[in-house]
DNA sequence: CAAAAAATATACCGAACGGTATTATTTGGT
DNA sequence: ACCAAATAATACCGTTCGGTATATTTTTTG
């Protein structure tokens, strides 16, 4: 009951299953797709599993862990809002190639994949960006009272035109195999970061 | 023999094709979501093209002929390079509802629906994002041998921060349903044009 | 080591998929 | 108005889809 080999088959399936989700999405990505990945049969699936969309949910989090783990881990012990802000774009470059490998940004592979067709995947994907949106104005408040940013920086514009360039750069680095779109979009949020200072 | 009224009834699928297609992909549009769209039957459908592939093709090709030839037309008569890189942003607030209201952006949702899935429409789209990199690299360039921009203007650098503005900005309005994303990122583009004048 | 329980595999279900051959209808030319 | 050609509708094909009931295997427990 509960044992440890369910939830290591279970961490096993969303393992080989996340990138696919995330490549081709909800209903590109079949039953049969998810067999050959894992080499387990319909039956195993289903029996760690409730359906298709309870697998799905749990690779389009696991995937999205992937990243925001990255920038928690790299945000330990930065104090400065300015350098908390830059973490992001860092972070970026830092994984911008395992990303892509994974098949993309799972935000935004699933806010275009799912928009008007999974309301549940589309507003799991919301969340994340209304929460990456929160953390990065709260931020640029922390700084503003704190005095390390000018008062009339307007944080949420700056913190939406950051999310911006982060999504669009991965999906055209992605798709045209140029790294100079996300490589070209950090540099400008760097240089819109650098511009909030007092 | 390749009489008016087939070409009537192949832009008459086309038209109420097309936003089917732009909104939930090649492989989540279903020959049934064509018939109920159109009132036509498969055999009707199959008479006019060939398989669905081609139907995605022209409409993929529809939905983003909708957006540059609104770009074109904004374009005529405009001579400055400066002028003629604000058409860009200028176009995208007058019309980025209809783009919304049409599903987004075609070239941003072929890109991520496609990229793994669907080679033939990933390098359509491809090709629309060279030409469109290309034609802001040519005014740049033209901007600097003309004297308006100053010549340490970084054209392909440009370009590609702006297509990544508009791409991005369009995908998460569309999500969000707040335009402000996109509002924010054409603000961005102007500044990044301005910042190009000598 | 056997019995119980848990996990996996097998076999199957109805429905929907893209596509096609055939039949019925509509259209255009004379 | 009639006939031929073009167009659309119908009926059907094999395949794959997500999902499930049952059988088999593996693991855990006494």
């Amino acid at each position: 009951m509960n044992s440890n080999k369910t939830e290591k088959t279970k961490s096993f399936i969303i393992e080989k299953a996340s990138p696919i989700f995330n490549k081709k999405g909800y209903y590109g990505t079949s039953l049969s797709d998810l067999t050959h990945a894992t080499k387990l049969t319909k039956g195993s699936i289903y029996g760690n599993f409730k359906d298709k969309d309870e697998v799905a949910v749990k690779c389009f989090l696991f995937n999205v862990n992937k990243i925001t783990d990255e920038i928690f881990k790299n945000m330990h012990g930065v104090t400065s809002p300015i350098e908390k802000l830059l973490v992001f774009p860092n972070v970026y470059r830092n994984i911008y190639k395992d990303i892509i490998e994974n098949g993309g940004c799972p935000i935004a592979n699933t806010l275009i994949d799912s928009d008007d067709t999974h309301p549940t995947l589309l507003n799991l994907a919301l969340d994340v960006i209304h929460r990456l949106e929160n953390s990065l104005v709260s931020i640029i408040e922390e700084g503003k009272s704190g005095g390390e940013i000018r008062v009339s920086a307007e944080s949420h514009k700056t913190a939406q035109t950051m999310i911006t360039l982060f999504e669009g750069g991965i999906i055209l680095s992605k798709s045209t195999n140029q790294p100079s779109y996300l490589l070209n979009a950090l540099e400008t949020v760097e240089e819109i970061i650098t511009s909030l200072k007092r």
